[in-house]
DNA sequence: CCACAAACATACATTAGTGTATGGAACCAA
DNA sequence: TTGGTTCCATACACTAATGTATGTTTGTGG
């Protein structure tokens, strides 16, 4: 409560500390998530790795399950965000071949690469298994993302329930390809001929 | 050392405590894992499970890690033997697609079914992230499993590249359905839809 | 019967982690 | 200057977990 008055910082010549937000936490937050997933999510390292005692971390978050389900929330709302600027014209008379190949490339080669971001997704979606709250926001974000690709693949078969099996298949070829092929070498080629050949197969798959 | 002699088995009437062997405690480790994966794994709650003190379990085990060791060099053991039952046979004239279309219901139906297998894979898959000997097993299953649908699909192209990238595909979508199709109401209808698809998908990529 | 080993129990030491209560410095507003 | 708020430090209590050392029971070979 007392609304948390927008401009009550200080200090900040230099070195002087800059006063940790609730969001830097949620940053460094992240890193952990990443490298060791959510069971690796410890107020004691966190506090370490920001140069600061617990006490800092008790003041921005009521607990341990504050600072996860902040976490959490943060997660979905951008992953939601992001689907807006890329949202296919839905009556668009361009090329559907290449807006396909230009989607397919931000699933699978482009979300290889930023491999913190996937490394979080993996981890958010294995916590999912075992916590229900977040077991509904990765439902939340697929049935988005799922939905989105629909929208490209109407203009390639009109039967929608055709148009929903394919984007779902899409969809879980992106995300197996993300979980199966990680990092080793060679991957990035196994990954973008994975593209193609999603490429080939959905259009292949339109209005017979 | 000293050959852990085969038989210094005692008792087993019959509420004699039968007298815990390693595997029982691999066994109980599954369903640990299974339930919250590898970071959930601990000594005193297994313990616990199975009605004995901790004394018990550094009998059987070094320590905590030679648990998980063992427990992984297990799983990888079975997932690499059990691939022995359905080879396919490379020169057989049978019918490709019905050949598929059981594969297919093996790797996606038949493999939701089992959901402690699946949860248990699944955190293998996510504790290799993090875990160098788990990433290598991980990877070893990987490999025998595509090179295995390798082998049926050489029947349906002669092009060694086409079916490795059509094995791995298969293989990628494979694992992505069972990450994302994880056991909400309707999936059941999902997973079959798009073994389905596969079926098709796969068929017509066939040599042109 | 006796020595020995297998399988487990008990007790102890140690560590890592959470949560809370309180103190304190820095800043601002009046 | 005084009071209040923000942000963080310090200190304490508590729990869960590991590992180890040692005791105890049961069965078995000779």
């Amino acid at each position: 409560m007392t609304e948390p008055k927008p401009s009550a910082r200080i200090g900040g010549k230099a070195t002087d500390k800059p006063q940790l937000t609730r969001d830097n936490w949620l940053d460094a937050a992240a890193g952990e998530v990443a490298a060791g997933g959510f069971g690796n999510l410890r107020v004691l390292t966190l506090s370490k790795k920001l140069g600061v005692t617990r006490g800092s971390f008790y003041w921005h978050f009521k607990d341990h399950e504050d600072l996860v389900t902040s976490f959490l929330n943060r997660w979905r709302d951008r992953r939601l965000h992001e689907l807006l600027y890329w949202k296919p014209d839905v009556n668009s008379t361009g090329d559907v071949e290449a807006e396909l190949k230009s989607i397919l490339e931000l699933l699978l080669t482009d979300a290889s690469r930023n491999i913190r971001r996937l490394q979080v997704e993996l981890a958010v979606r294995d916590f999912a298994r075992r916590n229900d709250y977040a077991a509904d926001l990765v439902a939340e974000v697929d049935a988005a993302r799922i939905d989105q690709n629909c929208l490209l693949l109407q203009r390639i078969s009109s039967d929608p329930r055709r148009v929903r099996d394919l984007s779902t298949l899409l969809y879980v070829a992106t995300i197996g390809s993300q979980v199966v092929l990680t990092g080793q070498k060679g991957d990035e080629d196994a990954i973008s001929r994975i593209e193609d050949l999603l490429a080939r197969v959905v259009l292949g798959q339109g209005d017979m």
